[in-house]
DNA sequence: ACTGCCATGTAACTAGTTACATGATTGG
DNA sequence: CCAATCATGTAACTAGTTACATGGCAGT
């Protein structure tokens, strides 16, 4: 929790806006699915538009009735520039809550003892079809940050998460090997 | 959340018990701390002792007062038989939810157009040290399970994650020489 | 006409936290 | 004797979730 208040989440929800278009709740949740997830990780919808109330509450975004004429009730949010020095100031001045890595594959094979070795194979197998997903998304998503300079953040960013999923996929290799010794 | 209401972490403080020592609330917590944490994360020391009333209430585990004599009013835990089974089918049969990385530091540069670049880089270089306590104290908590046959999934699980927590650690200095260009 | 996506939110809930109260024991 | 650690828990809170209600719009 930051010195004002907000959680990390708000200020991830904050940081979207960042990027200076315009964008509506559902818009934060399609985004955050599809970055925000890999890295810190996604919020639901809901939780979203509680985000956005507080932070139209505090002043570090406005927001106003979308495209007129569309007839459906969009509303969509703009960051402001006491919530830009906010942001910059969150950045610089908290102090960064610790990595969390939350691996429930790995925490099920830690518990290898209790279980029935196939079954445990099985998830890990499992995991390894999962994370090769992971990998393909985040290629994609560093095929879509290229050439733009406003991408330039990001698209360091996924490159430093590829490493990691990379060697979580090269590593449950590893471990389904030392399963069959 | 699995299919007899208990959350993962639930599990998590459960199979702490399948290594089949005795252990109090207090022992259970620093247990966590120094392991759990790396691949799933430590729970506050009031969430684990709700979770073991909840996992008493199931059946899953029995608890006696601690040693007499000890007139500290100590309550230690043992797995029993039907804790036993729900951890096995759990492992085996439990959808596990999506692996999490949450990682302040990667969700700040992601933003880095918003803030000061020298202060970002600040960031990193205090990121790139912790992540490397992180590698020592799991490089001791690998040297803890050598030779001993008890411990040999938690070896695994250890010597995965320090494949994941190097990578990253390699990734952040790669990440700190692209801030640079 | 129907399906699927767009879009916003409320209600009710579970998960998990911090702050605190309480008291014993151990080591210097 | 004092500080640190051992030890358990309650109370009050925040964070975050799922389920649901509501309705428009777009394509087939």
């Amino acid at each position: 929790v930051a010195a004002d208040g907000l959680s990390t989440t708000a200020y991830a929800v904050l940081g979207l806006l960042t990027f200076g278009r315009e964008l509506s709740g559902y818009d934060l949740k399609k985004w955050a699915d599809a970055s925000l997830r890999f890295f810190w990780w996604s919020p639901a919808s809901s939780h979203i538009y509680r985000e956005l109330a507080r932070l139209e509450a505090r002043g570090y975004l406005t927001s106003r009735a979308g495209e007129p004429g569309d007839a459906r009730r969009k509303r969509v949010y703009a960051i402001t520039d006491a919530g830009r020095a906010a942001v910059a100031e969150w950045i610089a001045h908290t102090e960064p809550e610790p990595i969390m890595l939350k691996h429930p594959a790995a925490l099920r094979t830690w518990l290898g003892h209790a279980a029935d070795t196939a079954q445990l194979r099985a998830v890990l197998e499992e995991h390894r079809v999962e994370v090769r997903r992971l990998l393909r998304e985040i290629d994609h998503g560093i095929a879509a940050t290229e050439g733009d300079a406003a991408m330039r953040y990001p698209g360091i960013v996924l490159e430093w998460v590829r490493a990691i999923y990379a060697a979580d996929a090269t590593a449950t290799e590893t471990a389904l090997e030392r399963l069959g010794e």
